[in-house]
DNA sequence: TATGAATGAGGGTTCATTCAT
DNA sequence: TATGAATGAACCCTCATTCAT
């Protein structure tokens, strides 16, 4: 699971991709800056030549596994489908996605938490740090905003489904939140060795849904 | 050296339901015990005259969440009625002790993985301690397989509306999984002041299930 | 968060030189890591830079005291000489060992009871600690094998002496025993500045034991 | 080897001897309040109801063990015999109280070190508590007089035999520190099951040691 | 870039000790 | 007397982070 890109420099991306990997597998605060050195064949202090600090490898983290989704989210939304379609197809490069990058998707879900935490930038701070502190307060930002409007896509497309008469009348709000729900779930549970692929699997949940839907 | 300025005893199940609720808060791994402690007015140092030690508690919290949603669900299964209906009735009676309950039902499922880390006995380990790690891991093994139970209940009813042709035929496996991703869910969002109470999340999701379902 | 005060870098040597002094002072149980990190200018937390755990360091310490008296008293036993020559050469070489050494000496004495205890591997073991684990009990298992080489050494001796004449007939395991416990205790009441010098010290207990074994 | 007074309560004595003999086999820093209550049947806190706190224990159990073995080497000092027949009877009576009572032994050599350490009276200290600290150093101060007069009783032994012609002109300190040692290494190696009995021990000791002396 | 050495800040845990019951 | 509950202090150890090389 880790890359091991052969003794070589190592990038940016390698990082992420383990970072996921391992964050996935632990947990943010169970993970250690080491234990991702180590998944890159490097040690933790020279991981500080890439990213700042933990909370700033996070980030890159969710930001690439949610940049994923949403590049794969957007076009559906934007594109001339009756709305099940649409929805169809969301669902199926939500869970999808997750399946393929396990990593990346569940580290987007499950860490949200420890980047809530609003922390005051360090005490010791000079010029230079507020300055970088404030960066990083912005690029927390911008992961929100990406965040809602992930969120706001598939509420969006419920909501016209459901005004064109395509959905039956469902609580939008509700009705997207037991949606993501159950996929972020696929991220505990999903095996890539299992009995079913992640596309049988996303075929299914998205049949239950639209059934469910269905007006 | 030793002052006792509580206001009263503070029980075991004290314990649990605040560590309960910070827990939900901030994860297992960052919880501290003075977190715990402070929530009910101890020292860190007076959570062991109660547990063992953190794990032993994070146990706890989570056999308290798991009983407390089993018993309501297991008469559900085996009362005689109709598969939908017994579908339906599990699905509130989960959502709704989930969100009458957050703390314990968000604990119980998102520090699983803290959980199934298998350690290793205590590094200065008497026979006494031995013995006790023993029982600590037979208390896990038993929760471990309430766990089980429960997700078993969810499937043998999703199963038998199948046989007996209340539902259509679903992949099992895959809609338990659905169902209960979607519920698990609910402790992350749902916010006693929202728009709607527990009681109605629960019957949407619960309609949402049952026409998906519906044969 | 990190500065480096440190005049010179520290050596692992340094560490195992300044540990066995205060081990030697104090006793393991009550010798801190903060007490050894200090005898070096460091901090507790530097330690387990150069040691993984505080066993692992009481280890080291012990496997040098053994070494340096077990490089003295080999080349004695396997020389040729007679057997008088031989305990009387080894004697000297052990109690100057301990007096010219004090700490090594004493602390390969009075800390046997920590290593013994046994211990399980740490509680969050990894595959990773566990692998190093079994490499402390191997080091460990090492290190008693020389304590009963050392031990041996001197019973053989005495044996031999006895077998072919030199020394009257007596119980080598009970005047080994009395030996070393002599030598032992030198390292609890040597003191540098007393009115003898080690070397005036051992030709004394030398000349004591060889009279009493003379056949 | 704890006594278990059947339920009953528990004198001053009974703890003694447990405490003697936890500590013999853990050390002073290693055997905790808990542990010398479980060896009564008491929990920790019920042995503030017969000693001060643990150094106070620890005293005692030294106290005991150096007034027992006292208790026998006096009368022979005073007794009129020859200088070779009274240092027999002593090493005898030492090494045979060293084997009866190991506990006792063994504490009472090797956990000087913790007593010696000069402790400032509680930060906290009310005059009563002043009182008895100072009730305590005296107790302490006793202690080390009557372990001085034991050495003493060897010492002056030695030095008389040596005078009188009986023994042949040895540095009496030395010789001393020599015997002593070698004796209180008993308590470490001597084990009850052994192939000799403790007077057996005893007296070859004491035949080493003799002719070692011998003019 | 990469790393070894170092560190401050904490976290879990133990322990001697106190006090109300 | 005995104890359960509580606590402050201290300990071992980990971790994110820095800096000289």
């Amino acid at each position: 699971m880790a890359r091991k890109p052969a003794d070589q420099s190592v990038s940016r991306e390698d990082i992420i991709l383990a970072a996921a990997d391992v964050l996935q597998r632990k947990g943010y605060e169970a993970t250690t800056m080491k234990d991702i050195a180590a998944a890159v064949n490097l040690t933790a202090a020279s991981l500080y030549h890439h990213f700042r600090n933990k909370d700033s490898l996070l980030l890159a983290v969710m930001e690439a596994g949610l940049e994923l989704i949403l590049g794969r989210i957007r076009p559906i939304v934007y594109d001339d489908l009756p709305s099940d379609h649409k929805l169809q197809q969301m669902i199926c490069a939500h869970v999808i996605g997750v399946t393929q990058n396990t990593a990346v998707g569940a580290a987007m879900v499950f860490e949200i938490r420890s980047l809530l935490d609003v922390k005051s930038p360090p005490a010791t701070a000079s010029t230079a740090d507020h300055q970088s502190y404030a960066e990083f307060l912005e690029r927390r930002a911008a992961f929100f905003t990406a965040r809602d409007e992930f969120e706001y896509l598939f509420r969006q497309v419920i909501r016209e489904g459901v005004q064109n008469g395509t959905f039956r009348p469902v609580d939008d709000g509700i009705f997207t939140n037991t949606l993501l729900g159950a996929h972020n779930w696929v991220g505990i549970w999903y095996k890539p060795s299992g009995r079913l692929s992640g596309d049988e699997i996303a075929a299914m949940m998205a049949e239950f849904f639209l059934r469910g839907l269905k007006a």
